[in-house]
DNA sequence: GAAGACATGTAATTCGTTACATGATTTC
DNA sequence: GAAATCATGTAACGAATTACATGTCTTC
């Protein structure tokens, strides 16, 4: 199966964030808040804005010279889809869908939060058991000093971001 | 100018680090070690390590079924270059470069975690004024409870890794 | 009237993944 | 002798970046 694509998802939830916009606006938002943590270039944009409302995902109003954006019912379902869906083992993917959750009462962000803290949980576990596989004494870690590192440091990383979401929760 | 392409590189890195390897031994590091920072298939990696041959960054030696490759002096001069070339902000790139350093001594790691410390130093004050542009009051904050909790994860994350390579230096 | 932002589009190129293919050797 | 692993290769496809292209509107 290919993978998943972020793109069209990351569209319905800027759009939804604002209530409508144009295919310029977004590029702008790409270089302002969003940009952070998510880009696309605006070549890639206007062909799928075209896509997603022949999908019937979202509809257009021309006003002046620019043509706004708003999602369709068909739209609003896929977006809250989409962020039901269980997170997959990828950094951007919560910083996302966090982005799209705007109000502190919603209970989505505490699913959110729960769904990340059980990947990092398995992730940490994982780093750990490779640490003690691979670097069985000293003499393992003197000539591979570098792996060591990043493996130790992969391992606090994860611990720190698990306290995060404990804190959180 | 176009991006520029990491795994020559990595290739380079792995040779480098076995002395010779051959294109499936090299899939194989993927499986393991390697594998937590950084991957490439076999489909990707037969024809690279041919243009490499190519170019003159290796050499190789058929034996039995597999072909190994080495690198050569220009390899390691390449190799070497591309070590001491500044980090970028880019995740990979430091665990990469300091998974090939094998040695405590090598005095490219206290260049590698100074270079790495600064980065994340600009980017920890660019989080920082970021948060303070944006979030100017509760308001803004409980509008946006998703971006805010993003935002301050991202300065605590930044914080963590700084102290690391503090303790590390 | 020149420069820069607004606004949208397509084409070319590059890179990576998946799928398709083939053949040898080893192990149950 | 069937299945799994070793070992290498190419083709098709998808997605993203860069470049090419065009036209308006505003501001100095």
């Amino acid at each position: 199966m290919p993978k998943k694509r972020i793109l069209p998802y990351v569209l319905l939830g800027l759009i939804n964030n604002k209530g409508s916009l144009s295919g310029y606006q977004i590029s702008q938002e790409f270089k302002n808040e969003v940009g952070d943590f998510w880009h696309a270039s605006h070549s890639q944009i206007y062909p799928e804005l075209a896509r997603m409302k022949d999908d019937g995902w979202l509809m257009d109003k021309i006003e002046d010279t620019s043509t706004f954006y708003a999602l369709t019912d068909k739209g609003h379902q896929i977006l809250r889809e989409w962020m039901e869906e269980p997170l997959t083992d990828n950094e951007e993917l919560f910083s996302l869908k966090l982005y799209f959750i705007k109000d502190k009462s919603d209970p989505l962000l505490k699913v959110l939060l729960n769904q990340e803290l059980a990947i990092k949980y398995e992730k940490y576990n994982y780093l750990q058991k490779r640490l003690q596989a691979v670097f069985t004494d000293d003499e393992k870690i003197k000539h591979n000093f570098g792996h060591y590192l990043i493996l130790t440091r992969a391992i606090e990383r994860e611990q720190n971001h698990i306290d995060w979401l404990d804190k959180q929760l």
